[in-house]
DNA sequence: CCATTAATATATA
DNA sequence: TATATATTAATGG
């Protein structure tokens, strides 16, 4: 078996997919909503657990005036209200505009008990999430913050770069925000990395792609940037 | 809205 | 104390 959370888990916007959901929508409630409106606010009982028919979704965290995105969730990932314990304020927005469905715990339960494939595929969603953060808390105490944007490169390239010429292309929309907010590392500091690649003509980021040019290069530079 | 740059302050090895 | 990173603010695409 691959390996699930490289596969998945590298930017938090694709999680295990949980199809097996999708069957059984109008057993939920199901909402749209537009782009920019608020899911669930910060503060509010939240039971029920949010599953994405189409868009995508955030999940952030609250704190001290301040937000932390905790991951997106892209169609057919679930977002638990239900489930785990509630830490601090959760503010869930939607992205785009997005179609999601509120199912309640008793309603899942009804639904495993007659889907093994959908209980099996939430559960390995749950896990992966898990996986996620333990990689991303790992991510932390390990390596400087350049180290770790590299790293993210990195290992895009190894899971979805193609390759020609030995030149590698990753096709992903990211946003050099999006690239700080899910490494912890400053905008400005993920600016002035991906600006020294580019001079240094090791990687060219556009909008829709991520280009690199001398991978055996973007290593070196990532031992270089590791802590001593 | 997103990216870049400079000046300055903090943090860390 | 030298280097890396964050912060803030100003500016341009």
């Amino acid at each position: 078996m691959t390996d699930i959370n490289r596969d998945y888990c590298i930017v938090p916007d694709n999680f295990y997919p949980v199809k097996s959901l999708q069957k059984y929508v109008h057993m939920g409630v199901v909402r749209k909503y537009r782009k920019g409106d608020t899911i669930s606010f910060p503060g509010e009982v939240l039971d029920r657990v949010i599953y994405v028919v189409s868009g995508k979704v955030s999940v952030y965290f609250l704190e001290d005036n301040k937000q932390k995105l905790m991951y997106y969730a892209c169609r057919y990932c679930p977002i638990d209200g239900a489930f785990g314990f509630k830490i601090g304020l959760i503010h869930v927005v939607s992205e785009e505009n997005s179609t999601v469905c509120f199912f309640s715990k008793e309603q899942l339960f009804e639904i495993f008990r007659q889907d093994d494939e959908a209980h099996l595929e939430f559960l390995s969603n749950f896990a992966c999430k898990c996986g996620f953060f333990m990689y991303v808390s790992k991510e932390m105490d390990l390596y400087t913050p350049t180290a770790r944007v590299l790293r993210m490169i990195y290992e895009l390239c190894l899971t979805k770069g193609k390759v020609v010429d030995n030149i590698y292309e990753i096709d992903i929309k990211l946003t050099q925000k999006t690239i700080s907010e899910i490494t912890g590392v400053h905008f400005v500091s993920v600016c002035r990395i991906f600006g020294w690649l580019k001079k240094e003509k090791i990687v060219h980021k556009t909008p829709n792609k991520i280009i690199i040019y001398d991978l055996p290069r973007l290593k070196d530079m990532i031992n270089l940037n590791n802590k001593h």
